[in-house]
DNA sequence: AGGCAAGTCGGACACGTGTCCCCGTCAAGG
DNA sequence: CCTTGACGGGGACACGTGTCCGACTTGCCT
């Protein structure tokens, strides 16, 4: 029994030239009607319209980049995936990128594999590539090397202080000099330090703005700051945070103010002392680092810092874009970000 | 005065042949050193390797491909990059992908932009698609048929019971089940929905399992169980669980344990009993849903249930891993992964 | 010096695309 | 009927790559 009237054979189009077969059309003449020239009859474009309704073809991204059309491709190279500040910058410059007709190519550059990553990028030819996070800094400064003699811009975003490297970053300093401005004013002089550990790698880090504010309010680093980081090792923050706290409970000379690295080191003090019975922030005064969605969900909620993340990443965005045709710029583009004061319900006034 | 040592000249490479006249050796000869074939003396791949090794230089990918080379990239159309457990699916994939070489091309599948995004995808010739999250049924089910008809693999994490889908997802109604007999067993009868919206759309929804308990306890639904989901706007979910929880404290006929559609949405109800004086779990008991890190971070420490990311992005990837050489297959596949239950402190004996 | 093999060179092709150019077709108008 | 113009067909090219193949240049051995 022959089928009378024969099912859509299973034709397989990978090709213009399959397209235009299964249209019925020449190659260039369906061509023409996909780059919408001039000079076609309004029934030919339908019919290849149809067609491409009907069978989702698509034109080689790759052999269109060949011809010379440009891949409109950013490589992020992502230090981490796991950290929600870190997240949430990948989540909002892919946003950004999208809207400007960008794709996003992401890998984590991991210690050793940041040689690989970047020539994965560079064989793909993306326009640019940004880096998010902390790296080894050798190795991305090798890279940036790279990409500068080759004339791919570049942006490297929290990475502060690295050779020859385009950076935005935020002013971390200045975010811990409110900070402690902000509990100077309530009356705290000593101060513990959560995770936060020392030698200043730059003038934008942490370190710096806590010895840059004792200076200013006339303390003296060494009697007023106290750090019992040698005491634990730190693998789970919040466990970190917890057991940091625990220790000072039973420290002689117990400061009346904490500052925690991060957030999770903060939530996880906040625990440490509850536990002891101690009421924040009757007791004692703590902050946290970063903003995140966790601050508030505390009791009390978090004084903390905020990244201006959409900041950051606006201007990095800027940043980059703004380099893509052009040649290499030969002084590297350093933008600090300014860092803001969330106020929560974790500082208070000393008790006298 | 001329220069006496010519520094090197700013020379673009940007393909073999570029690469070939800086090297000073022919187009065809590099190649075969770059692709290792045999019969070529020690110190010409030298030459070629050092010259690599200076400019950086990397064949361009997508000639490659157009010369026949699989383009080893995977699409992946997140529903968001916000939410916890989807970001930490996405780094699992991203990382097991990259083990097996292949590269993400990742982009958010709003409703709308579904269509193109996955014609970018298919434009750039990616291997396969994967889809994580709840999405619009229509639009991914359109998608999803578009994909089967030009033989291009894929998978959905997360959205059960498509049609003709490619499915991982978890049991959560299994989960559901094992929370409620979890809390059976420690004496409770009456339970609260937080977010547990009505309505069950498959058979491994949060509550069918809910259904499925009650029979099996021989609770009768409509009494056993109440909600007052529809008091509040659900906006944020912290917020939103602390509404619910305050609206609950509230109720005349309280119920002894409260199931939060997922962590934060818990927590946030945590917070909403303490803040009016109640002990959690002497008073009530409450559970939490993915097992985030936050559920851990509160106090009383949150019982939740594990999605086994792990083992569904594992799934997931071996499935659209097994399907890349071959024919499409006619029945799609379906896979459950079990949750587990996680059990922490905020869960106790019913008081007596 | 001559011979021979090991290396190297360079031309050619295909891959999928957009574009240019010329030719064929067809219908309308004179 | 012929002319003209509008439109589609089809050949050609370039883009960067790997590979094949014939021709050329080495350098070593006799």
């Amino acid at each position: 029994m022959p089928t009378p009237l024969k099912p859509k054979p299973p034709v397989v189009i990978r090709s213009t030239a399959d397209f235009a077969r299964y249209v019925g059309l020449a190659r260039t003449t369906v061509s023409r009607v996909l780059n919408g020239q001039p000079g076609l009859k309004p029934k030919t474009i339908d019919q290849v319209q149809r067609a491409l309704a009907e069978t989702g073809f698509t034109p080689n991204a790759h052999a269109l980049h060949l011809k010379g059309k440009r891949t409109s491709m950013i490589g992020i190279c992502m230090e981490d995936l796991a950290t929600p500040p870190a997240v949430r910058k990948l989540s909002i410059l892919q946003h950004v990128l999208r809207t400007r007709g960008f794709s996003s190519l992401i890998e984590v550059f991991s210690p050793g594999t940041g040689r690989d990553v970047v020539r994965h990028f560079l064989s793909l030819r993306v326009e640019a590539i940004v880096f998010i996070g902390h790296f080894h800094r050798e190795e991305i400064e090798a890279r940036l090397a790279e990409l500068t003699t080759l004339g791919t811009p570049h942006v490297v975003i929290d990475h502060f202080g690295l050779k020859g490297a385009n950076t935005v970053s935020l002013d971390r300093a200045a975010g811990m000099e409110a900070v402690i401005g902000h509990l100077y004013d309530l009356g705290h002089r000593t101060f513990g330090l959560l995770g936060v550990t020392k030698g200043p790698t730059s003038r934008i880090d942490r370190m710096t703005g806590i010895q840059a504010a004792m200076r200013s309010h006339g303390l003296e680093f060494d009697t007023a700051v106290t750090s019992l980081d040698h005491l634990h090792e730190r693998r789970n923050d919040f466990d970190y945070g917890r057991a940091l706290a625990t220790s000072f409970v039973r420290h002689p000379q117990r400061p009346t103010a904490f500052l925690g690295y991060n957030d999770e080191i903060a939530v996880g003090a906040l625990r440490g002392f509850q536990e002891a019975g101690l009421k924040v922030p009757r007791d004692l005064s703590l902050t946290g680092f970063n903003n995140q969605d966790i601050c508030h969900m505390t009791w009390p909620t978090l004084t903390t810092v905020d990244q201006n993340i959409e900041t950051t990443i606006d201007e990095a965005a800027e940043l980059i874009l703004s380099q893509l045709g052009k040649p290499v710029r030969p002084k590297p583009i350093v933008r600090t970000i300014p860092a803001k004061l969330i106020i929560g319900e974790s500082t208070g006034p000393v008790r006298v």
